[in-house]
DNA sequence: TCGCTTGTTGACGTTTACGTTAGCGGAGCT
DNA sequence: AGCTCCGCTAACGTAAACGTCAACAAGCGA
């Protein structure tokens, strides 16, 4: 019971079952800085228990953390990122309160299907791209490459 | 001949079929001021023509412009669809240019395809979020929501 | 010709998301 | 005790991507 986890540093805290995490170990973990990690407690992203002055990071603060990098991978500021946890944790208890809710998830929802448009059409130009790329290195043949050409 | 198209203000110049458009039409299309604009003139990713002092752009600039909405929606900085920019505008002539180019292809690809997969995470999480918001709006049971628990 | 609109070039200000010291405390060797 | 990590706070610095403002010129409709 009491091992490491794919040698990650995991520790077991006292006698219950608490996965915990030092700052390092998550800098690590999702190659960050600890400086950012504490910039996303500064902001109101995590709020990770302390033993003394210390951060102690439990695995909810795990989930949270991989939530805010995803969310920047998609471009999501760290605010509108924010304002999302805090939907989710004021579970929703009046009815206002969740329209408003599924409003938001539906400005969400067109963002990232037009981003979905975005990357599927950029992946279709790579691919013309790159099949030209290997003809004219194989051929010799340099031709302008028709997915830049101004047509659309 | 000589019309506007879709209500567009769309200017045909002198005898050769040349549309061109001015900087505030451009803003006024993609919905982006013209500082903008000619903040990415400055850091090279347009160049449009002039007349006398003011700028003429064409429709290749106009598709450019395009490109670089595009990319910044997907999380691009200017300066790599600038190099993106370069690379086609040099239309690689020598063997290591061309290698160059799909080495870069293949990593802005594998960029793009984590993306995808973190929208297509996400849209789950919103489906999920949407469910459960309706049935306890209708059920008036409010319950956590579990797309949001850390269990992953 | 007047006034309005549009456009131009600076130059400085602003926000976001950290990086970078600096100075300090505590834990664990040796 | 001394040394070395690791971590903490506080404060200043920075790069990107514009916003804002000033001061001016050119076109144009009445």
């Amino acid at each position: 019971m009491n091992e490491e986890i794919a040698g990650k540093a995991v520790r077991m805290r006292e006698s219950a079952n608490a996965t915990t995490y030092t700052i390092s170990d998550l800098a690590k973990e999702f190659d960050i800085t600890t400086r950012a990690i504490r910039y996303y407690e500064d902001q109101g992203l995590i709020s990770p228990a302390r033993r003394g002055s210390r951060r102690i990071y439990s695995r909810r603060d795990r989930v949270r953390l991989s939530l805010i990098l995803r969310g920047k991978r998609l471009g999501f500021s760290l605010q509108e990122t924010r304002e999302l946890f805090d939907l989710y944790d004021n579970a929703p208890g009046e009815q206002a309160q969740m329209s408003h809710f599924m409003e938001l998830l539906g400005a969400r929802r067109a963002m990232l299907e037009r981003q979905m448009e975005d990357i599927r059409a950029i992946l279709d130009e790579i691919d013309a791209a790159e099949k030209e790329a290997r003809r004219s290195i194989a051929a010799r043949t340099l031709e302008p490459i028709p997915a830049m050409s101004p047509s659309a």
